[in-house]
RNA sequence: GCCCGAGUGGCGGAAUUGGUAGACGCGUUGGACUUAAAAUCCAAUAAUGGUCAAUCCAUUGUGCCGGUUCGAGUCCGGCCUCGGGUACCA
């Protein structure tokens, strides 16, 4: 199988903006830059996994012969980067750094084992949680599906939540995808309170963002997952309370809420005494309580909360507003500004004051302090597949022992099947000769690891490996980070903003910490690619039968105007239709191109290319392209470089002579658009070596001053009239007013009524103001 | 619900710090070349009106309503619609 490069992001020969970097990557050379070009690392990826699990064949085909036939399509395209920097995400010299990375983060603390529950398939294995599961049943195969704890390996992201949100604040990114990580990250500052249990020596910490609302907490509710739930549910209670937790277990997360819609719950019969007053508070249990986040329970406070203030409603509790609502407030739970009210000493206070002021109450009391929630929680790093770099870790006496890394790279052993075992234990497991092995430093019998580390393991430090494949001391040679780090520009799809984005940004960091680099952010600058919607103005697929498949367009247009066209549609970010129509626009362009230049019936240069001077309106057009097609290369607008660039020969195919020097600048421009035409017109101008190395095009704006200027003359805001100037007093006010003045459609407005304002804005705009 | 982003001709889209709205391309119409067609080239093309035409003039026009300004697609306030993300996160 040749995985013909899917899904999204950096991919090549996919309709999804693949053509980018590239274009900057050949103007950067011509001005003398390198650009690191992030291709590749999962045009062998995702896909294969599941086929593998489908197959039970080698997924990864690897082969050189498919190797080569991924860098002929490349070539088609024009691509041209360094391809001894290539990096196989599959190699076990790739393997042996991305493991030699992990045990840093063991070493570090950074890797823990915890019972996580996964949705696990007796016959594929983990079903991931993006995987449909419908109706127990897994959607490849329709096998049954059942959610079980299991034995994972865990990095603890979470230790750097605050440097993850404070790095982003220096990063060229789109500020959407910033949010979206801080988003993700959810810091939130609040406090911590304990809660006492009446009749039982048990606290409960809760964590709230609105301790000031503390008078108004009339009950509390826990997870059903909470660890105190049957330890404190009275007698008869604790039937109902068992049943509850019973039902909540077998729901996911997912369907947890989804079914969101109404609330339920159940009394445990316990109370809770409230820190701040003194009074006893039901303790009840519900799912609209995550055990994950924050400490698994909360004090809830339905005067000032929506979701307390619906649980309180259906099951008749108390409610107590502490912030004074608006006079015209109508909604039930108020959540805005306000003075507190019915709060004891914190009556009259602010919310920002009655924070403050609650907390160092609480803090003397020692029932409560300041305290710091993230919704983001540690990465569940294993899984149980075949595919995937093994963990460098050996479990002596049932504990686990990291590999000695001289050891490296651990790699995957040949096995016959790739489900995993009768027992429900990972593929890897059915190797029994490469689980049992020996401790080296005591002899003692050892089971290897039989997890496997996700995909996202290779793409988090792929484009470090670039810096420096061959390197052998490390996972990336030093003086090589310094050339090459940060990522100037990274162009990926959006569906990366928050998973890839922020692990490839935590290795990163840790990394560096550990003084491997020297750059505390892999990358720079981030632009996302708009997606390439079909025809329609639908999402390719195969079901819509709406796809576009760019071999096609490349065997009837040419690679050169399938890049001209996808850069030509419109900005790089945007979502955008396709429309094959339109392609034929950039090939009549290219056909121009190639007439102005070559005369089609000898194949030999056209008899208007000559080597006359240029004259100054032909050097003004070819610099105006210039400017124009330099500056939009360097903000990535691409589809006016290419407007500009029509302008020109629009411009050149009315010249009766085209001067070759003019020509050849010109052919400099487009050759990081077009480079196969541009390569070909390049030779046929007469030269032995490839355009791709020649300087860029140097901007004059010397060339494009001109004698005279036009001013648009507006009455009242609406132009009435258009002036020529000659340049030289084109800046002089009084002149450029009286000539406006002149002018006979002007006069007609000037005689209508009385002149009582004029503006002039030099170089741009006249307007005169009449009443 | 909340958080982002975007609304401009028949279509994709241009438009500097507020300064001639509609560049460029597609499509359409007319013309040239041709026996004919394709290809190519030339011209017109926001809408409406000034009987036709004009390198002419006017009115209206950048989702809707209002505001600031000599001047608003661009800035401010209030909506509407679409797209993306996210969701009992306490």
């Amino acid at each position: 199988m040749f995985p013909y490069p899917s899904g999204s992001g950096l991919h090549v020969g996919h309709p999804e903006g693949y053509t980018a970097t590239d274009i900057v990557a050949r103007y950067k050379r011509m001005n003398g830059f390198n650009v690191l070009h992030p291709i590749g690392w999962d045009a062998f990826g995702l896909p294969a996994e599941q086929y593998a699990v489908k197959t039970g064949t080698h997924p990864r085909d690897t082969t050189e012969e498919n190797i080569n036939k991924f860098r002929e399509q490349l070539k088609a395209l024009g691509f041209s980067y360094d391809w001894d920097r290539e990096v196989n995400t599959t190699d076990p010299d790739y393997y042996k750094w991305t493991q030699w990375i992990f045990l840093k983060l063991y070493e570090k603390g950074l890797a823990y084992e915890d019972h996580v529950p996964v949705n696990w398939c007796p016959e594929l294995g983990t079903v991931l949680a993006n995987e449909e599961v419908i109706d127990g049943k897994s959607e490849v195969g329709g096998y049954p599906v059942v959610r079980k704890p299991m034995r994972q390996w865990v990095l603890k992201i979470t230790e750097y939540a605050d440097r993850l949100l404070e790095g982003l604040d220096d990063l060229d990114w789109p500020h959407s995808t910033k949010e979206m990580q801080r988003n993700w990250i959810g810091k939130s500052l609040g406090a911590d309170i304990d809660f006492k249990v009446a009749d039982y020596d048990e606290e409960i910490r809760v964590f709230t963002t609105r301790p000031d609302t503390i008078f108004g907490a009339t009950y509390m509710v826990l997870a059903p997952e909470h660890h105190l739930t049957e330890k404190i549910a009275t007698e008869d209670q604790l039937s109902k309370v068992k049943a509850y937790k019973e039902e909540a277990a077998r729901k996911s997360e997912l369907e947890r809420t989804e079914l969101s819609k109404e609330k339920t719950g159940v009394f445990t019969g316990a109370y809770a005494i409230n820190p701040a007053n003194g009074e006893e508070i039901p303790i009840w249990i519900a799912d609209y309580v995550m055990a994950t986040y924050g400490s698994g329970a909360i004090m809830a406070v339905p005067g000032q909360d929506e979701r307390d203030w619906e649980f309180a409603e259906k099951f008749d509790l108390p409610i107590i507003r502490t912030v004074q609502p608006p006079e015209d407030f109508e909604g039930k739970a108020y959540t805005g500004e306000g003075e507190a009210i019915n709060s004891d000493f914190l009556n009259g206070l602010g919310i920002e004051e009655a924070k403050e002021k609650i907390i160092e109450f609480l803090e003397d009391k020692g029932a409560g302090k300041k305290a710091v929630n993230y919704k983001l929680r540690d990465w569940l790093f294993s899984r149980q597949r075949y595919w995937g770099e093994p963990f460098p870790i050996i479990h002596v006496d049932g504990e686990p022992k990291p590999v000695s890394k001289d050891e490296l790279p651990v790699t995957l052993p040949d096995v016959e099947k790739f489900q995993p075992t009768k027992t429900g234990e990972p593929p890897l497991a059915n190797a029994e000769d490469w689980v049992n092995t020996t401790d080296p430093e005591t002899g003692k019998p050892a089971k290897r690891e039989t997890n496997t580390m996700p995909q996202w393991a290779g793409s988090c430090w792929y484009y470090l490996r670039y810096c420096s494949p061959e390197f052998e001391e490390g996972p990336i040679d030093p003086k090589e980070e310094d050339y090459w780090m940060p990522v100037d520009l990274y162009i990926g799809g959006a569906e990366h903003s928050v998973l890839h984005l922020l692990y490839a940004r935590f290795w990163h960091k840790v990394l560096y910490d550990c003084g491997i680099l020297k750059t505390k952010e892999p990358f720079q600058k981030l632009v996302h690619q708009g997606m390439i919607l079909g025809e329609n103005g639908e999402k390719m697929s195969k079901s819509r039968g709406n796809v576009v498949n760019p071999d096609d367009i490349i065997e009837e247009y040419g690679a050169d105007s399938m890049r001209l066209y996808e850069m030509f549609m419109g900005p790089l970010e945007q979502v955008k239709p396709w429309s094959t129509k339109d392609v034929d626009g950039v090939y009549r362009f290219l056909g121009r191109v190639w007439r102005l230049v070559i005369d089609t019936e000898s194949g030999e240069l056209t008899d208007e290319i000559t080597d006359s001077a240029p004259s100054k309106p032909q050097l003004k057009v070819l610099h105006e392209c210039i400017e124009k097609v330099g500056n939009d290369i360097e903000e990535l607008s691409f589809n006016t470089a290419i407007s500009a660039m029509m302008i020109f020969v629009n411009e050149a195919n009315k010249w009766e002579q085209v001067p070759k020097s003019i020509i050849e600048q010109f052919i400099k421009l487009l050759s990081p658009f077009a480079p196969h035409i541009s390569e070909e017109l390049w030779s046929k101008l007469g030269h032995d070596e490839s355009i791709a190395y020649e300087p860029w095009p140097q901007f004059k704006e010397e060339y494009l001053i001109e004698e005279t200027q036009t001013y648009p003359v507006q009455v009242n805001g609406k132009v009435r009239a258009n002036i020529e100037v000659s340049t030289d007093k084109a800046k002089d006010k009084e002149f450029v007013l009286s000539l406006a003045k002149e002018d006979d459609n002007i006069q007609r407005y000037l005689d209508e009524g009385e002149l009582v304002k004029e503006i002039f804005v030099p170089g741009r705009i006249v307007n005169l103001v009449i009443k």
